[in-house]
DNA sequence: CATCTTTATCGTAATATTGCGATATACTTT
DNA sequence: AAAGTATATCGCAATATTACGATAAAGATG
């Protein structure tokens, strides 16, 4: 996207953005969504619920994988993939950080 | 970023999307960061706390406002920036919603 | 009013993302 | 082993993002 000037930021401030860049896509959060709807470990029937090619699927269920927000499980001819707990955990925690700053300092100008 | 295919998710996904992805950039954590850290209201010596230069900081500046993650408030020859409690709490309430039911349905394969 | 300051916008180059068909890989079943 | 199934990867075209200099816009100040 552009001449990334990441070197320029904080190693959080690029995993922060990383896990929000994730979630940045509305088929990511369709997945995310739908791993969350199922009881059981889904496998690739993910690919069968969106309107998008199984490669374009895949792509996006390695981004997923690869900042964390989901794990994969081979079992045997399919894989199954499930939410990670601890990457979301740590994002809400950076945002939740900021809400309540917000609530305590009740001096601002908008 | 290429051929979206946003019509082919609901609002709600859309929306969701729309917010991580403007958290999805190192220089726009920092903005928001840089805010937070500060008790008063803010303006454009945002520009001078990030290594870029002026023109990138305000498109910044403008991605962050236009999904709501901070207000801007014209005060005389500058500009107040502040965070916007509401949508980031939105997007608290998705990801919590996902850490909850996660907590709840521990027959996870992986 | 002329000039300075502050912020936004335009235009453009460099790079990244998205989507998909084609194919590779790996396991399963016959 | 051959064929089938499931998923990943490659290569490419279309499009989006990022960054910045130049400039516009709008208010402040001399």
């Amino acid at each position: 996207m552009g001449i990334s000037k990441s070197a320029h930021f904080n190693e959080q401030q690029n995993a922060l953005a990383n896990i929000a860049k994730a979630l940045g896509h509305p088929a990511r959060i369709a997945i995310v969504e739908y791993l969350l709807s199922q009881k059981e470990c889904v496998c690739g029937d993910i690919v069968s619920e969106l309107p998008l090619a199984q490669a374009t699927v895949s792509q996006h269920l390695k981004e997923l994988k690869t900042v964390g927000i989901i794990k994969g499980n081979i079992e045997g001819n399919s894989i199954c993939y499930c939410l990670n707990e601890e990457t979301i955990a740590e994002f809400i925690s950076f945002l939740s950080n900021i809400t309540t700053t917000i609530s305590n300092q009740r001096n601002q100008c908008c």
